[in-house]
DNA sequence: ATGAAAGCGCTAACAT
DNA sequence: ATGTTAGCGCTTTCAT
């Protein structure tokens, strides 16, 4: 910058005016400077413009994952709309392990950022109760999250029960849930899942047998075509499935192929993710579409809203949980 | 930080010294500035650093879009590979958009990375040969990339080959290759694979009919879907089909699905990627694995060679293109 | 073994 | 409209 402001005979200050377009420059000067800077090539240091306004310019996205359809479609979105406002979206990948969750959200790693979006996995409430940090965060996903934090949510409840209850009224009544809870003392994405589930057979009068609520480790295919054979061989009978996520479906949907069920006919199944696999599978998914494009939108303004509020410590504006409405997309694997 | 050092008597020098374990201070001041340090939670500015290193830490990934499985994947394992050493990635996406691909090349934008992976689409190479840099790059990907830089791509002639060799040893004389080219003029990813099938053709003497060569604009499983049934429509015969992508594999199993075709019996099909999807699609899709773990380990290599020749500037590392290993992996959609 | 000084490149605040 | 000063937090160099 220096170079530039010595070869076109002014301060570094009026440089600095013209790069970031700031007024009392005369237009003479302005084009004097440009000129030399395009001249000389000269860009900005950001390291050194970061130091001076105490900001990086960056957004953290701390997730388990990138390598997951989930996370992958959310980190575009996220990083096309912080293009849009001149930051940029630096991921960092957890592992999906608590103890890298509770590292990668402590108070010297948070301030890296000027903002951090956190998709927390493993880590429990509690923990994050603990956690003290002034960096704007935003939590996201369906891990329970102290409200005294921003969180956006999907509707798990309500998408799990509009899932349910179209199986039930198209006449499925033993559905299978997999990736089920048996006991819902967390408010985790599988609990919350299974609640919309259960709330459905309570609403319309049907009967949850135990043996359908099949838990996982992995949501994998792999897992759910597994878990459907041995339910197959083991002689319990269903005529639908639930799977917790559109991955899981694939793998129920390879298995019930594998074993000659006919779908929908005799097995009906909606999956929840609504990805872009659903309309190519054969047959066609049904699934939840659980609104991630708006998830993303709302986000990006919590958190624009935090940041803005950085200048004002006095007052911080309310913590705010969203619950992004969950859609249910009907398509083959259903009747 | 030189609250640190006033707190334990010391000159910021030393806490600085402690804090990157530099030798030249006595085990006793290491202790006390330590204690310190974890009590008033310090944590390095990392904008400082830099400014006063000249680095930031943060490797670059150019990509024309996260949001697909290829590049998820590809982020994924790098991002994994780079946090061993120390470094951390940071996703930019281009949409897949010449002029933006030139822009996150430009000598600025390169500059605020420690050195950066590029996965060119539409830069032309004579655009890439005109650039100058002096930021570690490595191109990835299937572009035509000038010799004179790092280059790490997959064996597309190679896969293709094998793919449209098994195809035609189990029968197929009538061969689809969906996404391929006319006029192989440009080195691009679909004239490699386009070449790669003709070479299989040529080398088993069977002949090749101009109309199975089904040129488009984009391999989402939408467009294949569509291009098959207008295939079929027009009457066009055809006992097996040779998709570029592993999208577009699916697109073309639901469209012959549609058309009561029976895989592979009457057509066979075989993609291109290998994804997590080949194994639960149905049938499960026969795919050629294009390596894409080695090559992120390769690229990891050779960005950290360059990057560590920073320091010399007088002798840079030679360029070198490495290809990685393609193979065919045969599942259900083959015979 | 420890410290003082200087400066990386930038910009807010205050002159002129 | 333009310039001067000072300092962001760190580390390299050169004392002590």
């Amino acid at each position: 910058m220096i170079d530039v402001a010595r070869e076109a005979g002014v301060s570094a200050m009026t440089v600095s005016n013209v790069i970031n377009g700031r007024p009392g420059v005369s237009a003479e000067t302005r084009l004097r400077v440009l000129e030399i800077v395009s001249k000389l090539g000269y860009q900005v240091n950001l390291a050194a413009r970061n130091l001076r306004a105490g900001r990086s310019g960056a957004i953290g996205l701390i997730v388990p994952d990138i390598d997951r359809p989930y996370y992958a479609h959310l980190a575009g979105r996220l990083a096309a709309g912080l293009e849009r406002r001149g930051l940029h979206l630096v991921v960092e990948r957890t592992g999906g392990d608590a103890e890298r969750e509770l590292e990668a959200l402590s108070y010297g790693r948070l301030h890296r950022y000027d903002g951090v979006i956190v998709s927390p996995l493993r880590v429990a409430a509690g923990d994050l109760d603990r956690l003290r940090f002034d960096t704007p965060v935003v939590f996201i996903g369906e891990s329970p999250v102290p409200t005294i934090y921003d969180h956006v949510m999907m509707d798990n409840v309500g998408g799990a029960r509009a899932a349910t209850r179209h199986l039930i009224t198209t006449g499925s009544r033993r559905i299978v849930i997999f990736g089920g809870r048996r006991e819902l003392d967390v408010d985790d994405m599988p609990s919350l899942r299974t609640r919309g589930y259960l709330e459905a057979h309570t609403e319309l009068g049907v009967e949850v047998d135990e043996q359908l609520v099949v838990e996982v480790e992995s949501f994998d295919p792999g897992t759910a075509l597994r878990a459907i054979k041995e339910l197959h061989a083991a002689g319990i009978e269903f005529d639908g499935v639930f799977a917790l996520t559109d991955a899981a479906a694939m793998g129920v949907l390879r298995a019930l192929t594998d074993l000659g069920i006919a779908i929908p006919h005799d097995v009906q199944v909606v999956g929840f993710d609504n990805g872009t696999e659903t309309e190519f599978l054969v047959p066609r998914l049904s699934s939840v579409e659980p609104g991630n494009d708006a998830m993303a939108e709302r986000v990006l303004e919590l958190l624009e809203r935090r940041i803005s509020a950085v200048d004002h410590p006095d007052d911080p504006p309310e913590a705010v949980t969203t619950v992004v409405n969950a859609q249910l997309v009907l398509r083959e694997t259903t009747r």
